[in-house]
DNA sequence: AAATAAATATCGTGA
DNA sequence: TCACGATGTTTATTT
């Protein structure tokens, strides 16, 4: 058949579309059928598969890069499948009717730039540290700190330790559950290390969370385990965030590094 | 322009396709520019919009289902526009070489149908507590509980009330934060409940996590918490677990409610 | 390879 | 409309 052959062809050397009505069927970590309709698949070089309806953003079907694809001719009828390993899935393509087969070799050496991200905002605070109180001062991001999974670490105006989490979107009560793992594995290390070493000063160990918005059920969530929110509009400083990204890291470098 | 006239009566009305190179900026939550190369546009008529490269199951810029699309020329480029609200957001794609315009009505009636999925092992947890222990009964799932957010609710043998969260995935700490907010919750109102009747059977409320595999760290985090685990591989189940879905709701309707 | 957390997450559901 | 939790999440990063 001229489609498999060409397909046979192509896969895996260029961006290969098909289009047509077909049959679907997924079967790996969960299994799917889809019955017969008109799609719109896309064959990647690396070995991705997308499976596109007239609707929505999310693929119906899909597989991700590193799958090998096959192209067959059963009872008449063209069959591409993408097979995955670890863990093993499978998605089979059974064509009804071709509308059409193209590819496209889609050269581009670009890549995004994206700014805006959590990161860029824990820069942006890094660098504002006034953001969250007067003589608050930052000591590391988790980038470059050996303190464990955290987002900032500070110290406040009273000597006080202070673990922070930056969220870019609204947060929720999953989002405090963090922050509260976060605080409690600081306070159980801090508590750690003044018993080991006596005399040292008693550290009272914050929790904050920064966030645009913060739900009231999370308020209450927080509230009750003694933490505190900050709301911070991103929109508003996303730029400058981005311009001072260098600025932030190099700024935190000259904080003196916490003892432990 | 014929490319720009083919557009605006496309866009909308069907799966409109535009390959070629171009350059694309995105401004909204975050904001993106990515430089001149080829890439393939799909524009849904509910309002979506996918940029791929040729590599990568994710697009590299999108736009979610609802937002309007405009095509103009500017400076004799085509320029598209995928304008969203709230949030308000836009990606602005101006094509510097047009490699193909095409458009698909895509027909396509038929739904995914997908078993498998964390609904599916509830159900077949529920038609199977002895998976959980021998002597273990369920109240409720959390669709039909007026509890709150939990996925099974029930009592062993000791009559204890049990949490149970359910992953369909490998779990990690962050499962286990949550099935600790649900056993504190519970314990809580629990507590209020009891005060509040004096006299009132005192209850243990245990936390059981579920999940294929258990890692090391959780495991630790669920012990210091005083909860526990069952691993169980659910490739084997999910096919009894899609055909015992109805069976296994009806059996929970046999059960008798919570009188909270 | 496993674990951890972000994502312009998206998507469905329930209040 | 908002909040919450699942997703066949995917992806990047670190251990």
């Amino acid at each position: 058949m001229a489609a498999a052959d060409f397909l046979r062809h192509e896969l895996g050397r260029r961006v290969v579309e098909l289009v047509g009505r077909c049959r679907i069927e997924y079967d790996g970590r969960a299994a799917s059928t889809l019955a017969s309709g008109e799609r719109l698949m896309l064959f990647k070089p690396d070995g991705t598969l997308l499976v596109h309806t007239a609707a929505k953003l999310k693929p119906v079907n899909w597989q991700p890069p590193g799958c090998t694809f096959s192209a067959s001719v059963e009872d008449g009828k063209l069959v591409v499948t993408a097979l995955r390993e670890k863990p093993r899935e499978m998605v089979r393509i059974v064509m009804d009717d071709i509308a059409a087969i193209l590819s496209f070799a889609l050269m581009d050496t670009e890549e995004l730039a994206l700014v805006g991200s959590e990161d860029d905002l824990q820069a942006y605070l890094a660098a504002n540290p006034q953001l969250i109180e007067p003589g608050f001062s930052f000591w590391s991001r988790e980038r470059d700190s050996q303190l464990g999974p955290m987002d900032l670490y500070g110290e406040d105006a009273k000597g006080n330790r202070v673990v922070i989490e930056v969220k870019r979107r609204p947060a929720q009560v999953g989002d405090g559950e963090q922050l509260r793992r976060y605080v409690e594995r600081e306070r159980k290390a801090r508590g750690t290390a003044s018993a080991a070493s006596e005399g040292r000063k008693e550290f009272t160990i914050r929790g904050i969370l920064v966030a645009p918005v913060v739900s009231e059920v999370l308020r209450r969530y927080l509230n009750d385990l003694g933490f505190e929110w900050r709301e911070i509009d991103w929109d508003k400083l996303a730029r400058k965030a981005s311009a001072l990204r260098g600025a932030g890291q190099a700024t935190l470098g000259r904080f003196e590094r916490p003892e432990r």
